[in-house]
DNA sequence: GTCTATATGTGGATAGAC
DNA sequence: GTCTATCCACATATAGAC
């Protein structure tokens, strides 16, 4: 069945797919390039072909459409961030410190980008829809946030959403009104604090305790 | 100096100026309706002047581009907003009842039109920058917040910037994730709560209380 | 796989006639 | 003020040469 009659179950580089695929990661290489030079928006055709050294017409070989672009994108970051978040998850020396090391590598992930950002959190490209297999990454890295409250002894649904609800809006209001910035970013302890005041359940008072 | 020899002191219906205004109202209108059918980013000049009745480039006349016109329907909005919480700051019992009241009229107004909140909380449109006269009722929302809360004895800078980050993503989560729905809106009197303990100064204790 | 050439459709914007 | 005509930039797509 394999050309030349080899057994498709002897494993064996395939020269013409791996050059295919370098080719697609420079692609990406050079949008994301673009994107931070001129806006998430401003992406055009022409200009990644030029900049990869191809007409946009070629690029056409690598990636269906532009919207399979910006997909392939939104898979990337969220990859990175699902690895941080993994990282993240997997140091600190009780529950609490790891909930606020992910906290501060969630938040420092989205501002260290603000294109970034823009393409994975909020829906602001016209008709852009990322494809499942884009936001499978989120769907985990929400996963964590989960367990990681739920170490804390904190389980209800709403206050999850009210977590989420909180740090994005500190990291939206830092992206939108001066990025690059860190007057909300500072205020990240403050938000900690202040949820965890409110969510987390009182320690059960131990008789012989203080 | 004024033609037919009246002098400029008396004052006059100028019956050409009204009704340029009255046909850029009837444009902004229409601005309004297409946004809501196709999206905010969506509007096309074409399809706008063959809503009003004229071709594309007639358009010129009433606005000098079409970033003039998101700047304009970008200030209407911003002034219904402060029309709303101005009239939120004069009614109340107390000073955290008219917090709560103007906490509830803000997510309000923003979830009650998703383009109208896209154009005046979210960049997201290329290349626009709101103008300053466009922008100026927004710093008044601003104060009116920063007054609301010196009133329950908040005063911190950062506090203020806590207050509307958490309230801002609470709302965008709610329009990003489940535009039309009351998942995060239900979250707002927790949110308040969560609040109001964090950052409102501790009763003074008097002898003989409790 | 990449090129040239060509085409359609959409969009913002300007010049000049009336 | 409104029109026609025109321009430029862009996304998208196809055909055929190399």
């Amino acid at each position: 069945m394999v050309a030349g009659g080899r057994a498709a179950s002897i494993p064996r580089r395939d020269r013409r797919a791996e050059r295919r695929e370098a080719t697609r990661a420079e692609i990406l290489v050079a949008a994301w390039g673009l994107v931070h030079e001129r806006g998430l928006a401003e992406l055009s055709l022409r200009d990644l072909g030029e900049r990869v050294g191809m007409r946009a017409q070629s690029l056409y070989s690598y990636f269906e459409s532009k919207h399979a672009i910006y997909d392939a994108m939104f898979e990337e970051g969220n990859r990175e961030l699902l690895r941080r978040m993994e990282a993240a998850r997997d140091s600190g020396a009780d529950a609490e410190d790891r909930f606020r090391r992910a906290a501060s590598t969630m938040i420092d992930f989205a501002l260290e980008d603000p294109e970034r950002s823009q393409l994975l959190f909020l829906r602001s490209l016209p008709g852009f829809q990322p494809s499942p297999a884009a936001y499978e990454p989120a769907v985990q890295v929400l996963q964590i946030a989960r367990d990681g409250l739920a170490e804390l002894g904190v389980t209800r649904p709403e206050l999850l959403d009210l977590w989420t609800a909180s740090v994005s809006g500190l990291t939206q209001q830092q992206l939108a009104d001066e990025p690059g910035g860190h007057r909300w970013r500072k205020l990240l302890d403050d938000l900690i604090d202040m949820y965890l005041a409110f969510a987390r359940p009182p320690a059960p008072r131990k008789r012989g305790t203080r």
